[in-house]
DNA sequence: CCCATTGGTTTCCATTCTGAAATTATATTA
DNA sequence: TAATATAATTTCAGAATGGAAACCAATGGG
């Protein structure tokens, strides 16, 4: 059964100020370009330097430090392959691939509501 | 017609990287407090102070830096009565309001995926 | 006349964030 | 013996962010 829009708005409203869902999902997704991250591994597992070029070049330690970030939180594993030069690739686990929910309403709204600024 | 689950992962993969509509959304919702000011609006239209506390008083500052930014993107309408002292009662837009999609999926997530880390 | 109240604004400062650049490690290749 | 490629890490500087504190405006009440 869906949840309608009217359940949907009566359980926001009860959702405790702090420490609710949102705040634990904002958490996640927190800092410059770790909401992108996840969108671009959402297509497959990518190498460092294909992630770097996905998203238009963050610095390398901006990046390292979300990465790292996500997989503390366990939205991604990290895999070093043992060749020459390394390869190291990032994959979603199924924490993360759950993700999708909150890219693809980001992704609707952002859609159907193109910049009304001034 | 609902969209499923396969269907919004195609959608996802598909987002151009610049300027898609999950990097639209995340501008609106930018900065801290951002996102927890629309969940309380949702409940209803608040004054100043009621946002204020209701936070868990972040500095008038950063709240009437956040309030006049998303009025800027009609996220929300603030009207002044002239009364004395006076009140400031701010308002969700339906396109605000229709934020709620988004909220709701964060609020979904947080809650079905407590936290794993150490 | 002075105070209280609400919703600010302004100034200033400390912290955080981000990026650029230099450095590292290692096996293969020229 | 370099040079090369990848994925970092480290250091440092500048920018951006957020918060604290002080100040302001307008009017009703004591």
């Amino acid at each position: 059964m869906e949840t309608n829009g009217a359940e949907q708005r009566r359980l926001l409203q009860s959702a405790a100020s702090a420490g609710c869902g949102v705040e634990r999902t904002l958490k996640v997704l927190d800092g410059k370009w770790t909401t992108l991250v996840v969108r671009e591994l959402l297509s497959g597992p990518k190498r460092f330097g294909e992630l770097r070029t996905a998203l238009g070049s963050p610095s390398a330690k901006t990046l390292t430090d979300r990465l790292r970030a996500l997989e503390h939180q366990r939205i991604l594993t990290r895999t070093v392959h043992a060749e020459v030069p390394p390869r190291v690739v990032y994959r979603l686990t199924e924490q993360g691939e759950s993700l999708s929910e909150v890219l693809y309403a980001m992704l609707r709204w952002g859609e159907e509501h193109p910049l009304t600024e001034s």
